[in-house]
DNA sequence: CTGAAAGCGCTTACAG
DNA sequence: CTGAAAGCGCTTACAG
C-alpha cells in the first residue's frame, strides 16, 4: 500500500526521484523523458510517462530554473504611468493578444508595471537578476532608460513601435503608421473634404512623428498648400482629444475633416464636435487610428485606420522567443488597413 | 586587478560566494544579511552590504525558492474567456490595484489568463506547482472548478466577490451589492420615478443575485407591487444592456427608470433608449453600477454605485498575503456609493 | 541508451 | 554571532 495518490497530506509532491523509484530507472532517465525524450528507449520513456501519471509528477520550476539559468517566462513591461495604458484599449488588446501567443508555447506572462522612478528602478534589478528570459516592452515614449538598461545588460527584448534613438539594435512590431495616415487622409480627400485638422499622437513618439508625416505627404501630393494651423498636437488621450478639437475649431472653424491620431483621442474629438454644434460626418468628417474598441463604442461610429494588433502581438512574441533562442534582434513593419465607418 | 565591476563580459553574475569572499566572511553569514540580518555582528553587516553594493550582486530567486518552496510572487487568474474581461472596465481598474498593491510588497503579479478548458488545466498544474505562492481570483460565475481545485490543494486563494457555492472555505472581498443596489433605487424614486426596470447581471454570480434582491426589497418596501415584466436578465455586456434595455422597451412602453447592474451594460442601454427616441433623464432615468470607466465615457454620464476598487484591490492583496502567511480565510464586505451624475 | 556523480545558488539547522 | 555542511530538486556532461 503506496501513499502515492492519498489525498489529505499533500505537504510533499513527489520528486523526480519518487518517479525514478517508481519506474525503475534512475534520475537522469527521468529528466531525459521531461526534456523531449531523446535518448531514451521506448521502453524506459513508457514506464517513466506512467510513473508521472501515477505519482501526479510536476517539475518543480525553481529546481529546474536554477540550473538552466531560464525562468521560462515572460515580461511584459509598461513604463507609463499606469492610467495611462489602462485607458487605452489598445493597451488591452495587445496584452491579450501577447498572453494568447505566450500560452501556446505554455509561457507564462508577468505583468510589470513600472510608471515611477521607483518602481522603474526595481523592476529592472528585478529583470535583470533573470527572473524573466525576455520582455515585451510597451512604452510609447522615447529615451526610456529602462529599455536602454536593459538592452545593456543583454536581456532580450523587443519593443511595440520603433524606439526612438535606439537605432537598430533593438527589435520592435511597428504597424506601418505612415502608410495608415496616407490611407485615411487619402480617403478624407475622396470624400471631397479639403480642410482637414490633424490632432497627432506625442511627437516623441514614432507613431506621432509617422502618421504627422503620412498627413503632410498626401496634402503636398494632392496639392494643398500646408498651413501649420490646422495640426495640433495630442497625447492619445479622451481629454486630449477634446482639447484638441476644440482648438482646431477655435483656429478654422470652417474645418471640414479631422484626422485623429489614435480612436480615444478622436472620441475625445466627437464630443467637443458635438459640443460646437457640428454634425459628423456631415459638417466634420472625422477619422480616427487604431480600430480599437474605442472606435465602435460611441456614436457615430468611427471611420479608422486598423492596426492589426493580432499580428502585432503575435510577432512580438515570435521575435522575442527567437531572440531568446538567440537569434539577432529584428524589426517587422505589418501593414494596415482603412475601416469605413459612419463618421467620414 | 579583480574581475568584478567589469562591464563587457556580464555573463556569469556574482553569487553569494563572491560576496562572501569579498566580505571575508561565510556564505551563511551573507545569506543571514540577506534575510534579515539577524544573529549578525554590525561589523559582519557592513562588510557584506559593502561586497554586495561593490559586486552588483543581486539574489538568485530560483535558488532562493528551490530551498525555501516560496516564489515570492502571486497569480491574478481570471477563469472566463478572455474578451469579456477586457471589454469590462472593471477588470482594468482591479487589476491595475492589485499590481500597485503588490508592489508595494515587491511582489510581481503573474497575470495568468485560462478561458478554455484546456487553459484551465494547464494553469491549475502550473500553480499547484508551486510557481505562484497564492492567487487572486477573478471569475464572476459559480461553480468554478479552478476555484474547488485550487481550494482543494491548499493554494492561498482570494476571490472578487463571494463565490457561489464554496461556503466559507475561501477567502473573498467584495462590496455591498445589496446595499449599493437598495440605494440606487431609493435614489430612482426619489426622483418620482415608479415604472422602475431592471437589467440584471448574470444570476448565478453573487452581484447579479444581490442586486435584483435589493431592487427587490426597495420597491416592496415602497408598497410598489412586484412586476416581473420589468425585470429582464443580463451578461455584464454592453450588448447585452442594450438587448435588454429594447426587450423592457417593448414590454413596458411607459418605463419611467431602468436600474442596471453594470455600467457597461447601462451603456448599451442608453443606445437602445436613444435608438427608441426616449431621452436620458427626462423619458427615463437610468442608474448603472460600479463608477467604471464606462460609466463617463457616453453621454449621458452614468449616475451610477462606486464600488470601492482601490479598497477591493488592496484588500484582497492584504487577504491573500495574511493567508499565505497562515492566517485561516477570511471574508471582507465593502461599502459602495451613490454617484450622481447627469442620467438620473 | 543509461546510471552515477557533480553542481546550479541558496538557506538552515547544527555546533561551536 | 559565525562557519562548515547538508540539502532543496533538478540537469548534464561523463563514462560506459
Amino acid at each position: 500500500m503506496t501513499m502515492s495518490h492519498q489525498t489529505g497530506g499533500r505537504r510533499k509532491p513527489p520528486t523526480i526521484h519518487d518517479v525514478a523509484r517508481e519506474a525503475g530507472v534512475s534520475r537522469g532517465t527521468v529528466s531525459r523523458v521531461l526534456n523531449g525524450g531523446h535518448y531514451v528507449s521506448p521502453a524506459a520513456q513508457e514506464a517513466v510517462n506512467a510513473a508521472i501519471r501515477k505519482t501526479g509528477y510536476v517539475v518543480n520550476r525553481h529546481a529546474r530554473s536554477l540550473i538552466t539559468g531560464r525562468s521560462d517566462s515572460v515580461g511584459f513591461l509598461l513604463t507609463e504611468p499606469q492610467e495611462k495604458f489602462f485607458e487605452d484599449p489598445n493597451f488591452n488588446v495587445l496584452l491579450r493578444g501577447c498572453t494568447q501567443a505566450l500560452a501556446a508555447h505554455d509561457i507564462p506572462l508577468l505583468l510589470m508595471i513600472a510608471g515611477t522612478e521607483d518602481e522603474r528602478r526595481r523592476i529592472s534589478r528585478y529583470i535583470t537578476a533573470g527572473h524573466v528570459d525576455g520582455v515585451l516592452l510597451v512604452s510609447s515614449h522615447s529615451g526610456d532608460p529602462v529599455a536602454e538598461q536593459l538592452r545593456e545588460a543583454g536581456v532580450p527584448l523587443v519593443a511595440c513601435g520603433k524606439p526612438i534613438g535606439q537605432g537598430s539594435k533593438v527589435s520592435y512590431v511597428a504597424a506601418d503608421d505612415r502608410d495608415g495616415a496616407r490611407d485615411m487622409v487619402s480617403h478624407l480627400l475622396s470624400l471631397g473634404r479639403r480642410r482637414i485638422g490633424m490632432i497627432t499622437g506625442p511627437l516623441d513618439t514614432p507613431g506621432g512623428v509617422e502618421r504627422l508625416a503620412g498627413y503632410r505627404e498626401v496634402l503636398a501630393d494632392a496639392g494643398i498648400e500646408a498651413d501649420e494651423r490646422l495640426i495640433v498636437p495630442g497625447d492619445y488621450s479622451r481629454d486630449g482629444g477634446e482639447a484638441g478639437a476644440a482648438e482646431l475649431l477655435s483656429r478654422i472653424p470652417d474645418l471640414d475633416a479631422l484626422f485623429v491620431a489614435s480612436d480615444l483621442m478622436a472620441q475625445g474629438a466627437l464630443t467637443a464636435l458635438q459640443r460646437a454644434g457640428r454634425r459628423v460626418p456631415e459638417d466634420v468628417a472625422v477619422g480616427g487610428f487604431d480600430d480599437s474598441p474605442a472606435a465602435t463604442a460611441g456614436s457615430p461610429a468611427l471611420t479608422t485606420i486598423r492596426q492589426p494588433w493580432d499580428r502585432i502581438s503575435s510577432e512580438m512574441v515570435r521575435v522575442l522567443l527567437a531572440q531568446i533562442g538567440g537569434e539577432d534582434p529584428s524589426a517587422v513593419i505589418l501593414p494596415t488597413e482603412l475601416v469605413k465607418r459612419e463618421s467620414a
